[in-house]
This record gives structure tokens, sequence and C-alpha cells, in this order.
DNA sequence: ATTAATTAAGTTGTGCGCAACTTAGTTGCG
DNA sequence: CGCAACTAAGTTGCGCACAACTTAATTAAT
């Protein structure tokens, strides 16, 4: 029972496939409006509200300044999004949509309508199964939380 | 009910910020092995069967030779496994685990124990929610080798 | 007002993850 | 045999992720 378990009864092997197969689904679709993945998730932050800074867009994805900083810098460079220095506080950088980025919200939505349809899955099978992942993100960002500084060696 | 879909209501994203946050979990335990989450993956099916070839490795974790190839040669650069090319098909090359490899199956057995307790699941709930995720992961993937070409554009 | 602590964003370095490509070994078919 | 098709592994290039660090602006605390 408590052998060294095989990867392929992992819970935890099954997300990180999971995760990867249904980026590989959007792939094709986002390659054809010039977008990964990561990018794509910022433009629906921003299509929901624009002009947020680069520390909330962090915080909804729970990715670090160091990945969404170049993030955003490709996506500018790709035209689909600007960035401001805030004047109130200059600390502050807001990212906000241009017309083309705006434009690509019609689109998007038709991708989330596809893969969502290739799951194979009815809506309320997705919404139990992402209820579940969150409840397992939220439990295990407690735990990483907690245990910041005593991993008793 | 079909605007715009928002983040947070994406099961899509549930599983990609999980992947995440639980890759995120093992990462101090792994540190401290010297090992990353993908390396102990590798690891995990080498202690179930040793001497597998490059490409078995590469199916089981669903990753191709570019990712499987430099990840392996960390490994051996870390004293964990050894390549060996086969005499009867010189293309293959065999992944054997070394004394030392071998050594860290006990404290990675542990590690996944304290994982999943760390989800805050009992035993059945993630046994439900890896099932749901491979049914996901295999429907997705035949959606991708269904449309390799035919992506209307 | 001065300065220490904090905060926001960005930079650097390493390891995936994947597409596209290369190299080399094997098989199939005339 | 000769050679095209295939297969296994590896390389290159780019975009995440994340740790560790830097820079600059704000706030707090005297």
């Amino acid at each position: 029972m408590d052998a060294t378990p095989r990867l392929s009864e992992q819970a935890c092997f099954a997300m990180y496939a999971a995760s990867r197969a249904v980026i590989g689904l959007y792939r094709p679709m986002l390659d054809r409006l010039g977008l990964t993945y990561p990018q794509f998730l910022v433009l629906m932050l921003l299509w929901e509200t624009d002009g947020r800074t680069v520390s909330d867009i962090g915080n909804e994805l729970q990715l670090d300044s160091g990945t969404v900083s170049p993030l955003l810098k490709r996506l500018e460079a790709a035209g689909f999004v600007e960035r401001r220095r805030e004047s109130d506080d200059e600390r502050r950088v807001t990212v906000h949509l241009t017309d083309s980025g705006a434009a690509l919200e019609t689109r998007g939505c038709e991708i989330t309508q596809v893969v969502g349809t290739a799951s194979g899955m009815s809506y309320d099978e997705l919404i139990a199964l992402r209820d579940r992942l969150n409840e397992f993100t939220a439990s295990v960002g407690d735990r990483e939380s907690a245990s910041e500084n005593n991993t008793s060696e």
C-alpha cells in the first residue's frame, strides 16, 4: 500500500499532464491570433477590466513580476496592449488594451467555447472539476505560505 | 450566458493554476534532493522500471525529445542516472539509475505522501479528481491528434 | 525633514516545454 | 545491393515560470 507510487496513479501528475494538454489544445487556435496561452489569459483579464496594474495581473494569474513583466513587453510589442506609468504613483504601471487587443475578444470567446466542447465533459462536470481544482490550489497555497521557513532539515 | 467568460470561471485556468501550485509545493522538498519536478517524475518511472529508453520516458510523461533529452543530460550530470547506447540498435539510448539515484526512492516516496496530505483531500477524493483529469486529458488528446491538419482558416 | 522600511516593476539566470530541424542508425522495397 | 522512408535521439530558438536581485518611488517613524 505504501510502496513506491506509480506515476500513473498520481493526481499531481494528472494535473501537470492535463494542464499541458489543454494548453496544447489552445495552441493552434491562439497561434492564429498571434498569442500564447499566458498572453491570452492577460487579455481575458483586460477584456473584463481594462487598465489593471502589473501586480494586479500577477495576482490574478498567480505569477510573479519576473514572468509578467516580459510577457507584457511582448504583448505590447505585438500591439495588443499599452503600458502607462501612473502619474499619481510613479511606481505603478497600468496596462490598457489597444483597439487591436480589444478586437480579439470575440474570437477569443469562440476559442474558449471550442475548448470546452473538446473536453468531452458537460458544463456541470466542468464546473465541478474546476471547483475541485480551486479547492486543491487554495489548500496547497495555504500550506506554502505556512511553511515559508520551517522545512526542518 | 455567452458573454466573455471570466478567467476565474475557467476550468482550464484552474488546471493551469493547480498544476503550478502543486509543483510549487514539491519544490522546496525536491530542492533539498537537488531535483526539479520533471526530473523527479523521470526518477519515479525508473524506480518502477529501470533501463527505459528516452522515447519511452517521453511517452510516459507526454514530453517530446526536445524536453527530455536535455533533462536527462542534467540528471546524468547530477549523478542520478547513466545513459547507455544500446548495441542491438545504436539509435536507442537506455537510462539507468545510479546508486545515488536509486537511493532517493525512500525520500521521494515520503515527499509524495506529504504532498497528498497537504492537498486537504481524502484519498478517495484524490483518486476521483485524478480520474477526472485523466478523462479530460484523454479526450483533449484525441481532439489534438484528430485535428492535425484541418483547422480550417 | 531625514532616513529606514516597504512597495512596484523590471532584470538576470536556470530549467522546462514545444516547434522545427539535424544527425545517425534501421528498415523496406525494388 | 542501393536507396528511399522511417525512427531515435539530440540541437536550436523562443516563451514561459520562478528565484534572486536591482532600481526607483512611496510611506512610516522618528
